[in-house]
Parts: C-alpha cells; sequence; structure tokens
DNA sequence: CTATTATTTCGATTATACTAGAAATATCTA
DNA sequence: TAGATATTTCTAGTATAATCGAAATAATAG
C-alpha cells in the first residue's frame, strides 16, 4: 500500500461519525446493512450520512450493494487489514503487540 | 481505546507528511532520532515539522526526550498497536488477515 | 559572554472538511 | 400512474487544518 493512500484512508477513517460508522459495519459483518439502518441506530441525519459513506467508498472501504429500494453497505474488512498493516509494518523487530506477548507466555509455560 | 480517541489518532496518521514522519521513526525505532534528522532526511521546513510532531505528541504517538541541544523523537509503539487493534476489533469473527490465512493452511499441511 | 546550532513561535495565506435542512430523485408497491 | 419509502444532491454557513518564512528562543561550546 502507497503512504498517500494509506493517508487518504487513515484520514477518513479519522472522523468521529464515519469511524463509529465503521465500527457499526464491522459489527454488521459481511452481509451488512441498509443505510437507513445505520442513519436510524446512530441517530446521523441522512444528508450527513450520504457524504461520509461517500468518502468511505471512494477510499475503498466500504462495499454498496442494492436490494429493492435499500442500498445495503458492508465493510471491506481487507481494506481496514490493509491500512492496518501499513501502520504497523516494520514495527515487529522493535515491538509486539500484547496479544502476541501473551501467547508467547503462554506458550514458553 | 474509546471512539473519539482512536478517530483523533488516526485523524493524525492520516496527514500524509506525518505519515511520513510517523514511518520513518518507526524504522528508526525505539531509540528514535534527532529533529533536525527528520528535518533534513524528509526535507520538511523546520516550522511545518514542529507543527507536526506537536499534534504526533498531543495523541500520544510521539516520545520526546532532550539530550544537549538535539531533541530526539521516537515513536510509541504500544499506542501503534492501539489504534491498530481498535481498527480490527471484532473484524476477526467475519475475516482473517492474509497472513494468518497462509499460517493456517501451513499448519492444516 | 558570544557565537553556533537546534528548535519553536508567530503570523498570514490558502485550502479543505463538517454539518444539516430543503428539495430532488430513485425505487418499489398497489 | 399515484403514493410511499429510501437515498442523494444542492447549498451554504462555520470551523479547522496545512503550509512555511521570518523572527524568536533555547541549549551548548569555546
Amino acid at each position: 500500500m502507497k503512504l498517500e493512500d494509506a493517508a487518504e484512508t487513515l484520514a477518513q477513517l479519522g472522523n468521529p461519525t464515519r469511524l463509529e460508522v465503521v465500527r457499526y459495519l464491522v459489527k454488521a459483518g459481511p452481509s451488512g446493512v441498509p443505510v437507513g439502518s445505520i442513519q436510524k441506530q446512530l441517530k446521523i441525519p441522512a444528508s450527513t450520512l450520504t457524504h461520509h459513506l461517500k468518502h468511505l467508498k471512494v477510499v475503498g472501504l466500504l462495499m454498496q450493494k442494492r436490494e429493492k429500494t435499500n442500498l445495503w453497505c458492508s465493510i471491506n474488512f481487507d481494506r481496514l487489514h490493509e491500512v492496518s498493516d501499513f501502520l504497523l509494518e516494520e514495527c515487529c523487530s522493535f515491538s509486539l503487540r500484547e496479544s502476541d506477548k501473551a501467547k508467547m507466555e503462554r506458550d514458553a509455560a
């Protein structure tokens, strides 16, 4: 992943409203939810939500599929992993995440 | 990690100049580098760099330590892991990252 | 104390992002 | 086609961020 793309994606994740949407979609899983459900659940004005969804779509974090009157939204999990991996690239030689430390301790015991 | 804090941290990582600085600091490792080295290597005007370092510090991504005239900067790896973990929280039940898939395939063989 | 090097503050410009109401459009159902 | 529901576009106000040169400050060495 190129630095510019990673930065742009992180910037989009860096808005509280959008991050809330992303978290909601992550919990919803691969099947996703309609725009209207997000709007009602998170109480985001429709026009504001559309605006943010467009941003998430541009950076490839959001996938959409029409079904009858509803537009179903789901997270692109691969994309999420990509950006997370970018952050931790070259970290591993210097630092271990907590879950890995715990695993090493279990393995050592 | 609270959503607001994660969003703020991600927003700071979402600026290309800052992300470049972060990547540079990650590669530099825990011992860090002086502000001036970052400035020369990445060719960022001093005042611009100071501005961005301040941002990174506010969200806890940057640690600084004075030594003689130099101010040494290093990345807070734990913080980086925290924000990465926030992104992937609740992802695991739906999706595996490529490296994990590869491991599973090795294990299965 | 003075000169040197390192870093920060100030100030100004310019650009971009967030928000949301009202109106418009799209898609379906009867 | 008419009516209902879902989503988007338009528009505009407000706020915040990025940039960097010049000047100021801090820290040290001689």
